[in-house]
DNA sequence: AGGACGATTAACT
DNA sequence: GTTAATCGTCCTC
């Protein structure tokens, strides 16, 4: 097994904060866009509940119970992808959900794939942005991001997290809140907008 | 076969 | 602060 994929293996609570600072790079249609990550949710298999692996595995979720270092790609709400970085080993499911990050490559392809972003920092704030800005879709689903000759990789992946990484609760779930999944570093203006527990910004759920 | 809903975003008031 | 957009997936007939 590779270094990188080494790295990328293991429980997504430990797998998650590794993810920060590290580069996805993409080249699709003909452009390169590289993102350095910089918020990250990790979502374990069977025993979370807010996991899309949480009742077994079904088609889509199949590359979830993969080998780790693949790429996890879902749509939701109609319109919107996602990706993940697949982390669990022997058949258990486990990825971390990419949701923010620093356009360090490409920003003028970003800017063409995301019409509506005014501004550099809001290219990758937020899963779908992220996701989009890199052109990952149904076509990019389980590719290896270890494998140099995929067109999306990951580079830089570090053995321990970096400074300033803060944890909290996960963005739009409601579930499994007894411990912070959520790792972003602290005062990056690319971190999307917390959001806890399944509600927006505001009062916590009471009784 | 039918229906509820979502690991979201953008555009509103 | 609120809400529409929009459809694959999965659960329940």
């Amino acid at each position: 097994m590779t270094a990188a994929r080494e790295l990328l293996s293991g429980p997504a609570l430990r797998v998650a904060p590794r993810l920060l600072g590290a580069v996805l790079v993409s080249d699709i249609g003909g452009a390169s866009v590289a993102v350095r990550i910089t918020e990250v949710e990790a979502y374990e298999g069977a025993a979370d509940p807010a996991s899309h692996a949480f009742r077994g595995p079904t088609p889509r979720t199949a590359v979830m119970f993969g080998p780790p270092g693949g790429l996890y790609c879902y749509f939701t709400y109609g319109m919107h992808w996602c990706a993940n970085v697949v982390c669990g080993t022997d058949g258990v499911a486990a990825a971390v959900l990419l949701r923010a990050g620093q356009i360090v490559e490409g920003a003028d392809t970003a800017f063409a794939r995301r019409p509506a972003a005014r501004t550099a920092r809001e290219l990758a704030r937020g899963p779908a942005r992220l996701a989009s800005c890199l052109a990952l879709d149904v076509t990019t689903n389980g590719v290896d991001l270890c494998d140099p000759a995929s067109p999306v990789r990951i580079e830089g992946v570090r053995r321990r997290r970096p400074p300033r990484v803060v944890a909290g609760p996960r963005v739009g779930i409601s579930v499994a809140t007894d411990r912070p999944r959520r790792f972003w570093v602290d005062g990056d203006p690319t971190v999307s907008t917390f959001k806890a527990g399944g509600r927006r910004a505001g009062a916590p759920k009471r009784p």
